[in-house]
DNA sequence: ACAATGGTCC
DNA sequence: ACTCGGACCATTGTA
């Protein structure tokens, strides 16, 4: 199937997504018997803080509201705020059973009502109250730490993490970045991260062997700024911020197999606009159209599309006469072989850092994985050997296949998840 | 026990 | 009219 990477110059390890899967469970084994260290004192105590938050702001509601309702519940919050004050302005989606009370729905009426702002700031705090605060600090083990357990069981080749799922872990606000850093280095140690940069676009570049991104990554230029400047017409130096935040989105949407209608709805702008700047994108990157058509081809022909490295996803309904069910499985087609690829770079990367690992603490104990995020990796290292610890993750993780662009992956360490420093390397 | 809804991450 | 890719989990409300 991708026979034509090597024309680009791409070298394949010589192994099978199948050998992969095989080799990198040990690996997730460990990972999830070391587990990763929580402050559960500070888990502990933000939750109480934002107990105290939720009560003030519940009260606070329901004084706006003129009544006592369950704030958790969709559909009294429904009936509160398009029955009792009609705040229904006509761009509020509907759901099976009613109008969505959703974050994406709630802001567009924001300016209409004082009650919005802190429905959202509530439904912030309680989500984050109730799927972490509370839950974490009840599963560690006697040395405070928290073990996941690894899953392989995906559409795409992608590794999940359930009980409690650590590839979910806040990162966004206030109360986000303060829960990440409960996830500490054990005493004497640091946690480095090193997450890919932009690994997928990187992939889909090769696999479409698109002209005009391979050159940008060659080039090590700015990715969205450059894609700013094509949708936009405009210079690359420029390119708004604003600008650039559009074209990150259109750059996602590319992953996704975009729709105009999917694009609209995630810049809330108009569909004739997004049609557009998808119009706009496909002129500058023929590349990727072809990529697109070809996958979607394929999955016509043979029922199914497939990694680099040979995982199948099969796409049985690609040729349904509803146009919604087809038109779902032609974006599979066009964003498993990217996801799912990058995947197995990652674990790939994972199985050779093991090795390189187990050589390193042979003779003293210097460095573990502990958590692996789609595109990240956490490692705990002794205090000593930090720089030469992150010089190997960062070469493991670049070198560990050749693609027709440069891989890049940053590292960072610190001595817990949520203050990292860049390191230099 | 289960579906619907909503929300967190990459 | 089309309701963007991949996961896991909490809560509500009904069966």
């Amino acid at each position: 199937m991708w026979s034509h990477l090597k024309e680009q110059g791409i070298e394949l390890p010589k192994i099978t997504s199948k050998e992969i899967n095989e080799q990198i469970g040990p690996v997730l084994r460990r990972m999830e018997k070391i587990g990763v260290e929580i402050d559960v004192k500070s888990l502990n105590s933000l939750a109480k803080d934002t107990e105290g938050k939720l009560r003030k702001i519940e009260k606070q509601i329901w004084k706006l509201a003129g009544e006592e309702f369950n704030i958790n519940s969709p559909m009294q919050m429904a009936e509160i705020l398009y029955k009792k004050f009609k705040l229904l302005n006509g761009e509020i989606k509907k759901t099976k059973n009613g109008y969505s009370t959703a974050a994406n729905e709630l802001k567009k009426l924001e300016g209409k009502h004082k009650i919005i702002k802190p429905i959202l700031e509530y439904r912030e705090l309680s989500k984050l109250l109730s799927t972490y605060l509370k839950p974490l600090p009840l599963l560690v083990d006697e040395k405070s730490r928290l073990h996941t357990s690894y899953g392989q069981d995906t559409t795409t080749g992608r590794l999940t993490s359930n009980e409690p799922n650590l590839q979910n872990i806040p990162i966004k606000g206030e109360l986000g970045q303060k829960i990440r850093k409960a996830f500490v280095a054990s005493k004497g140690m640091k946690l480095i991260s090193a997450d890919y940069s932009q690994i997928e676009l990187r992939v889909v570049a090769c696999l479409a062997n698109d002209k005009v991104m391979k050159e940008a990554f060659i080039q090590h230029q700015d990715i969205h700024a450059k894609t700013a400047a094509e949708i936009f017409d405009t210079k690359t130096n420029k390119v708004t911020s604003d600008q650039r935040r559009v074209a990150k989105t259109v750059n996602f949407g590319v992953l996704y197999g975009m729709s105009p209608y999917g694009l609209s709805q995630s810049l809330s702008i108009e569909q004739e606009k997004a049609a557009d700047f998808i119009s706009r994108y496909f002129t500058a990157h023929s590349g990727i159209k072809d990529y697109c058509n070809r996958m979607i081809g394929k999955a016509h022909d043979e029922g199914y599309v497939e990694t680099i490295f040979g995982f199948k996803r099969m796409l049985p309904n690609i040729d349904s006469h509803y146009r919604n069910i087809a038109n779902a499985e032609e974006r599979m087609a066009i964003n498993t072989p990217v996801q799912g690829s990058a995947a197995e770079i990652l674990k790939l990367a994972m199985i050779d850092l093991e090795k390189k690992l187990d050589d390193l603490n042979k003779n003293k104990f210097k460095a573990q994985m502990l958590l692996t995020i789609h595109d990240e990796l956490i490692i705990e290292v002794v205090d000593s050997a930090v720089s030469e610890v992150a010089k190997i993750v960062k070469e493991t993780m670049e070198q560990v296949i050749k693609l027709c662009v440069p891989i890049v992956a940053e590292v960072k360490v610190g001595n817990n998840w949520g203050e990292m420093k860049v390191l230099k390397i």
